[in-house]
DNA sequence: ATGCGCGCTTGATTGCGGTCAAGGCAACCG
DNA sequence: CGGTTGCCTTGACCGCAATCAAGCGCGCAT
């Protein structure tokens, strides 16, 4: 972990913190080697830590009663996830944990960085504005969702790559049938819904290559 | 605005802050009365307060293009909302607040607040746990929207009304219309899954009065 | 008491998205 | 080079919830 020691430490949520403080925090982290498919923790286990994601991508995913898999989150290098259980009471992890990929995370105590937190405004500061990103977003999805139909879906999730990857020539972060069960679709309906923007002309497809053509249509589609 | 100065204090906004900083506070607080149908706020305004409710009740929501009405939340008596904007840059109000009822609320400016923040821990500590019930909140309501069909999400609706009103007697607290906006659902299809549970036997129903006959299978349904 | 109005319920129809089953396409392997 | 395997797409069908359109019941005012 000596390597990644400076890169960890710039983190949003490790940024602020004193030299002291990140001394007297290092006991406390712990990283952890996780194969793909691998799980990390599930829906209800007691948390002691969260977690920061220094390489591979993790999926946080929830399973209905008949065993359907809605993908909450995914999570990718720098980002972190489960810091919601420093202030639940009692700290359970709320969803499922999984490596998407071979994936490498740094544990972060629960009880350690709460004690540093209690001395940092401004990593206080930090937590609270990556939680109101997260509510934000989740207000979108919980939009998109009840007032939306598939298609608009589809085209918001593209629309929220392209901004993520910066070029028009976008690549599918995963297989297609992992994206519909982060949109809470059936894979069938995602191939239907990315065939209809090709036919609006908005985009077009090979294989896990979308090349945005007109992101004013997409945009409209967005909220249709 | 006097009479509410203690129970206004008791908040958890509010409760752990020292005297002086109670009265440094005191010029940044403001009392607004609404009456029912009244806008406070839309969405994507520029945000300088939040707000608590005194009393009444406020709704949070969005609209389609369409025009239907999405509530995303309710908020009543004791309850905060819009702290969100606290952190997020620039400030705008994700959503648009109206009275559902005739409605007293305390507003309280961002930036005076913001000091207040940096001064306190605790009162953090009190928002950060705040804003991880709500997240822990929307990933049900998440859950609930892309794996659950309609009769499941009253049900799950009910059994939140449940632990909020304590007797298995229940007053729906709103017009059935509302309810159903609030769910996502057509109002037909909130009147069909009502009956469909009386049919089942979990519950009993006349006007806005409903009786909790069978918690057991109310539980059941929310996950089927 | 009678008539009106509004909110709720009920029934019929429609459309969207899920499910099931079959076919195409490409990469890997004998 | 043909075969196998896995992923994606396509098409046919089905079911749930939205929509449209009456009907019903209750409160209210004349």
């Amino acid at each position: 972990m000596e390597r990644n020691t400076q890169s960890l430490r710039e983190h949003y949520l490790l940024a602020a913190i004193s030299d002291a403080q990140w001394r007297a925090l290092a006991p406390y982290l712990h990283t952890h080697h996780l194969r793909a498919g691998q799980n990390l923790f599930s829906q209800g286990d007691r948390a002691e830590a969260f977690y920061i994601v220094a390489c591979g991508a993790m999926k946080l995913f929830r399973v209905s009663a008949q065993g359907a898999e809605k993908i909450m989150r995914m999570v990718r290098g720098g980002q972190s996830f489960a810091e919601s259980v420093l202030f639940s009471d009692p700290p359970r992890y709320p969803v499922h944990a999984q490596a998407a990929e071979d994936s490498e995370l740094v544990a972060i105590e629960r009880e350690a960085y709460l004690r540093i937190l209690r001395e940092s405004f401004e990593t206080c500061r930090a937590v609270m504005a990556q939680m109101t990103e997260r509510i934000q977003a989740h207000w979108n999805e919980i939009e998109a969702l009840s007032l939306h139909g598939a298609v608009p879906r589809v085209a918001r999730y593209l629309l929220e790559q392209l901004a993520l990857q910066g070029s028009p020539q976008l690549r599918l972060p995963a297989a297609k049938a992992q994206i519909a069960a982060q949109l809470g679709l059936a894979p069938e309906t995602l191939s239907r819904g990315l065939r209809t923007l090709s036919e609006s002309g908005a985009i077009s497809v090979r294989g896990a290559l979308v090349q945005v053509r007109d992101e004013a249509t997409l945009r409209k589609t967005t909220q249709a």
